[in-house]
DNA sequence: TTAATTTTGTGTTGTTTTTACACAAATTAA
DNA sequence: TTAATTTGTGTAAAAACAACACAAAATTAA
């Protein structure tokens, strides 16, 4: 039998957005070394369960909140001195999901769970921040070719709310025509036909849902959803 | 201390490509239960080992080659009984490699290593074909966007080189002439002054290589490489 | 030696996609 | 009732893409 002394770990970078921010959310430790410290949720995974189900566990257990996305991000094991107690590999994983739809509790192994804008995340335990940085990149680019933003999303949402979640979080200006133009070309955005006004002032506009099942099926048809524009 | 029975392993799915068919590399186990079915060059971890080191090392051992291209694929951990004698989390890396720069040699604990023509690979050990198929996927999408045929290549090639590189492995038909006009404008393939026959018969081509230097370069500027065409 | 074959090299034109851009309509606040 | 805010919409110019054919340099076969 192999001799191997290293254990592994789950860790899960959860975004949320909300009115032109992104959050992600980190958990403050209550044992440990690292007792207070803000770190990802996740921790060590039993032996006889998938690295998926780790990550969901963990994230009820510490957050309460279960997420709309969920992919596996990278692991992380080339820096053998991660946890200064003994190796630890961790997988992470990328979360998507819409904070409305619960509130935080923190529960068995944290003491608290917060939001925290992406843009001013505090030094975290481990390499989080690292992870945070990764998952970032690729929350940026897969934005650009996979409808994931509707996970961030309401079920119902108005057209500028989409145009606001790409322009903060690819961090660029969007013509607000081509965008809707373009969107709509793809023919997975449906119109509902409910008019409402949120802000204070204003035209009201009408609400639209994304069409997962539409989507599904264009993508048996080689459809590309693909997002890029001035 | 967690208390914590799993294994940590890496696995490479390397590539190589020449004269137009996509190859995969693959080694003949020596010992255990699965002695001489074929897997993918990898092995367990050493506790103080970066991952990245140990793909190296696995690569050097059991079929004597260094990689042009190396990169994490995915980590394979949900099924739980991927390896019968006891829980094994794999790291899969992706590598690319031209086969021309060295000859194969079994080492350690291989009995021997080949290359395998990925369109009629064997049932693999473990769970290895998934693996495979995975990583064909993320060369596919990635050819796309980032200039990674060129590992694949001699230093100095033809543009049909090129462009069957492509081809092959898109598994789809090029036009000629927008494929170059299409490459020659990145700015990114120089033209040497070298001019040679290499098939039978046909006029000579002239030979280019890839100006890494420039690409970097022009990664600073934003650049996006991107090919898709009819 | 000539003709047939193979492979490299090159431009143009029509079509599609992308970009840039401005004003009216519906509402709230002053 | 006027100003401010937000939604909703079309067009024209520019750029990118797709489709396409023939001459040049070599080898092979007749």
């Amino acid at each position: 039998m192999i001799d191997q002394n290293i254990k592994i770990a789950v860790d899960a970078i959860v975004f949320g957005y909300e009115k032109g921010t992104l959050y992600v959310l980190a958990v403050q430790q209550r044992f440990g070394k690292l007792a207070d410290r803000w770190v990802l949720p996740g921790g060590f995974i039993l032996d006889d369960e998938p690295l998926i189900t780790a990550v969901e566990r963990e994230l009820k257990e510490e957050a309460g909140i279960t997420v709309n996305y969920l992919e596996q991000l990278a692991t992380f094991g080339d820096n053998v001195k991660r946890d200064e107690r003994f190796r630890v590999i961790s997988v992470a994983y990328f979360a998507l999901v819409n904070p409305k739809n619960f509130v935080l509790k923190a529960d068995t192994d944290a003491k608290d769970a917060k939001w925290f804008d992406v843009a001013q995340l505090p030094v975290l335990g481990y390499d989080h921040n690292e992870m945070v940085k990764l998952a970032h990149q690729r929350l940026k680019s897969k934005l650009t070719y996979q409808p994931i933003g509707f996970d961030l999303l309401d079920h119902e949402f108005l057209f500028s709310d989409l145009e606001n979640l790409y322009c903060s979080i690819l961090e660029r200006d969007i013509d607000r025509r081509n965008f809707r133009k373009k969107i709509l070309s793809f023919g997975i955005v449906t119109e509902t036909d409910k008019v409402v006004k949120i802000g204070a002032s204003g035209r009201p506009g009408k609400l639209f849902t994304f069409d997962k099942l539409k989507y599904n099926q264009l993508l048996k048809e080689n459809f590309q959803f693909d997002i890029r524009f001035a």
